[in-house]
DNA sequence: CATGAATGAGGCTTCATTCAT
DNA sequence: CATGAATGAAGCCTCATTCAT
C-alpha cells in the first residue's frame, strides 16, 4: 500500500495504471451506451488493450462497472461526507445550497452523471448491480442530504417538512438535470437547457420554498 | 355460428383484439426490461402467440414500440391539448396544479411511466426512436405547460419567470419520480417514496415558488 | 371440355381464370426474383388473391413453378417441333436460322428467357425441379436443333460437324444472351447489347462458320 | 514449442491460414448452392470452425463472397491483363485463341466458374454485388477481350467487326459453357459435354469466322 | 502478465404451409 | 371455393467469456 519512494522499473509502473486506463474508457463508455450495450472489446480497444487483459483485472462485466462506481460516484460521496460532519458553523441554507451544487459540479456535470442515469434505466435487468448501487450511493446520498434539512427544520431555519420526503422533492431536478444532459435528444432539446441557469432557478425555489413563513 | 349482437365470427374478433393484446404485453415487458432487453418471444407468449404472429402487425421491434407510447402518451397529451385550450375561465395556477396531476394520474402512475424512463436511458442507442419520441412527446409536452405559464405570467398570476426554463424545472421533479417509480431498487427505497406526498409535496413549492412578491 | 356457349354464370367464369391469373404473376416474379427468393404472399396479392388460395389450385410452389414452365416453354417447344416436322423443303441453314431466331422472339425475348435463367442457376437446390426441366425442355429442345444439322450435313449444305456438339455451341450464344437480358447489371451492360443486333452478328457467324469449304 | 524453421507458434500460424481454409469452404458451397442458399454455419462448418469464426475475418455474408471473388476471378483477369500488355509480337488471332483457352482453363474448368453462373442468376437480388461483380470482373474481362479485336481488325488479321458487340458474342459460349457445367442436371447433359471439345468447335468457328474475306 | 482466436448461446426477422371459418 | 391468421423452423449476426500460447 505505501511504495517507498518507486522502486519498480517503468513498465511495471504501467502496469499498475492499466487498471486506471481501463476505468476511464469503461466509464466512457458505460455512459455513452449503458450496461448492457457497452461491448468488453470497445472499453479494450479504448485502453489500448486487447481484450482478455480486461479479465486480469476485473473478474467479469459487472465488477468492471462495480469498480468504475467506486472510482467515481462513490469517492465523491465520501468526501461530500466529511465536509459536511465539518461545517457544523454553517447556515443550513447555505450548507444545503453547497452541497447541491457540488453534487452538480462534481457528478452532475461530470460523466459519472451517466451512470445515475444509467442504473435508473438498468438496474431492473441487473439486481446485483442494484443493490451496489443502492447500498453504496443512494442511501448514503439520502441520508447526507436528510441531515442537513433535520439540521435546519430543527434549528428553525427551514419551515417544518418532512424531510425524508422532501430530501426526495430536491434530489430529483438535478437527477433528472443529469439524466436529460446524457440523453441523446436532437435538437433544440440540448440547447435549450443551460445546467447552470437551471441550478439558479431550482435554487432559488428551493431559498423560496422552504423559508420559514415569516407572519402567520 | 350465429353471434346475435356481434355479426363478426369469433375468430375475426380475435384479430381486431390481437394488436391490443400484444401492445398490453409488449408495454408490460418493455417498462418492465427496457426496449434493447425485452424478447420479443416473450412479448408474443405473453399475449400467447408465437413469434410470427407478431410480424403481421408491427413491421418490427421498433414500429412495435412506436405503437406502444401512441397508444399511451400520444393519446394521453392529446387530451390534454383539447382540456388545456377549453379551460379559458380557469386559473392559471390551477390550470397548471390540474396538468401536473392529470400527468402523475394519467402517465407518471401508470405503466406508461416506465416508457418514459426507457427513453431517457435508450435513446442514445435507437436515434430512431429517440427522434420519433421528441417529436411525439417531448415537444407537445413541453409546448403545453409552457403556454400555462405565459399565461399566467401575463396575467399577473405567476412572478416572471422563463417559461420555457421553468417548464424544464417542473418536468424534472415528475420526470425523477417516474423514473424512481419504474426502477428496482431493492430495499427500502420503493416503499419509502409515497407519490401522492410526493405530488403534493412538490405542489406546494411550485404554488408557493411561483406566487407573485407580495412587494414587501 | 367442350363447354357449347357459356352456361355458366359470371362469377365461375372468373373462378376458371383464376389458374391462369396466378402462372401470370408467377412468371413475373420468378423471372424477377428467382425461385426461392420469391414469395408465395407476393404472387398471390400480385394476382389478387390470397395466399391460401394459391394452394387450392397448386400444390406447392415447386409444382406452381412446373406449371409457369409448361404454360410457357413447354408449349412453344411443341409447336417448333411441328412446324420444323413440316419443313421438308426448306434449306437446312434456312430452317436452321428460323428455329434460332424463334426461339430468341418466343422465348429469349419475353420473360420466360427469365425461366431458362432461373433453372441454370437454382437446379442444384431443387433437384426434382432440375429433372422436370431437363426432360420437358431440355431435351426436346436439342433434340431439335441436332435433327436439323443432321439433315444439313446429310445434305451437304452443312460441313461435317459433330451434330451433338455444335447444337450445345450454338445453344450457348442464345442462352447466355437470355441471361443476360435477365440479369440485374447496372450501367452500359443493359444498353451496350442490343438483342437483335447480337442476333444478327451470331447468325452471321453461324452461316459463314457451318458453311462447306468450297474448294479444298 | 520450438517450431525449428517457422518462428509463429502452431497457433498464430493457424490464424494465418483460417481465411484461406474459410475462402475455400465458402467458394466450394457458394458454387454448389449460390448466394442465398449458403448457409454460413455450413461455410464455418465445412472449414472446421464454429459460426461465430466467420465473422473475425469477414464483416458479413456479401463481403465473404466478394473476397471469393477476389482470390479468383480478380487474380486472374489481372495476370491476364498483364500477359496481354506484354504479347506485343504475337498474331491477335493467336492471342485471342490463347485467351479465351485460358480463361477457360484458369476460371471456366475450376470452381471459379460456379461464381458467374451465380452471379448471373443472384445479382438481380443483391445490387451491391451486382455492382462490385460489375466492376471488378465483367468490364475489366471485356475490356480486354475488346483491345485484341480492335488490335486485330486495326492490322488486318481480322474483318471489320464492332468490336464491342464481338465481345460479348465471343464471351457468350464460355459464359455458357460455364453455367452448364455448374448446373445440376441429372442424367446425359454432363456427360455429353466435352469441354475441350467444346472449346476446339468454338476456336474453330471463331477463327473462320474472323478471319478476312480473301476478297473473291 | 498479455494476447486475441475461438466459441456458442441467443435475439431479430422471414416465409412456406396449414386450417378454422 | 376462398380467406388470412397463425405457426415454427431456419438463417444472419452479436458478444461475453475462455484458454492455448
Amino acid at each position: 500500500m505505501q511504495a517507498p519512494t518507486d522502486t519498480k522499473p517503468r513498465w511495471e509502473r504501467r502496469k499498475d495504471a492499466r487498471p486506471q486506463e481501463l476505468l476511464a474508457s469503461a466509464l466512457e463508455l458505460f455512459v455513452d451506451r449503458g450496461f448492457a450495450a457497452t461491448r468488453l472489446e470497445d472499453v479494450a480497444r479504448a485502453a489500448g488493450v486487447s481484450k482478455g487483459t480486461l479479465y486480469l483485472y476485473f473478474e467479469n462485466k459487472q465488477e468492471l462497472f462495480k469498480a468504475v462506481v467506486r472510482e467515481t460516484i462513490v469517492q465523491t460521496i465520501g468526501q461530500a461526507e466529511s465536509d459536511a460532519a465539518a461545517a457544523e458553523g454553517m447556515s443550513s441554507c447555505e450548507l444545503l445550497r453547497q452541497m447541491l451544487r457540488r453534487w452538480w459540479t462534481q457528478v452532475g456535470a461530470t460523466k459519472a452523471a451517466g451512470l445515475t442515469k444509467l442504473m435508473m434505466a438498468e438496474s431492473g435487468n441487473f439486481p446485483e448491480l442494484a443493490q451496489f448501487y443502492n447500498e453504496e450511493v443512494i442511501e448514503r446520498g439520502s441520508a447526507l442530504l436528510t441531515g442537513i434539512l433535520e439540521r435546519g427544520v430543527a434549528r428553525g431555519e427551514f419551515r417544518p417538512v418532512d424531510p425524508v420526503m422532501m430530501t426526495n422533492v430536491l434530489i430529483a431536478p438535478v437527477m433528472t438535470l443529469m439524466m436529460w444532459k446524457h440523453s441523446f435528444f436532437p435538437c433544440e432539446t440540448h440547447d435549450t437547457i443551460d445546467a447552470d441557469a437551471f441550478m439558479d432557478t431550482f435554487l432559488g425555489l428551493v431559498q423560496q420554498g422552504l423559508a420559514p413563513q415569516k407572519n402567520p
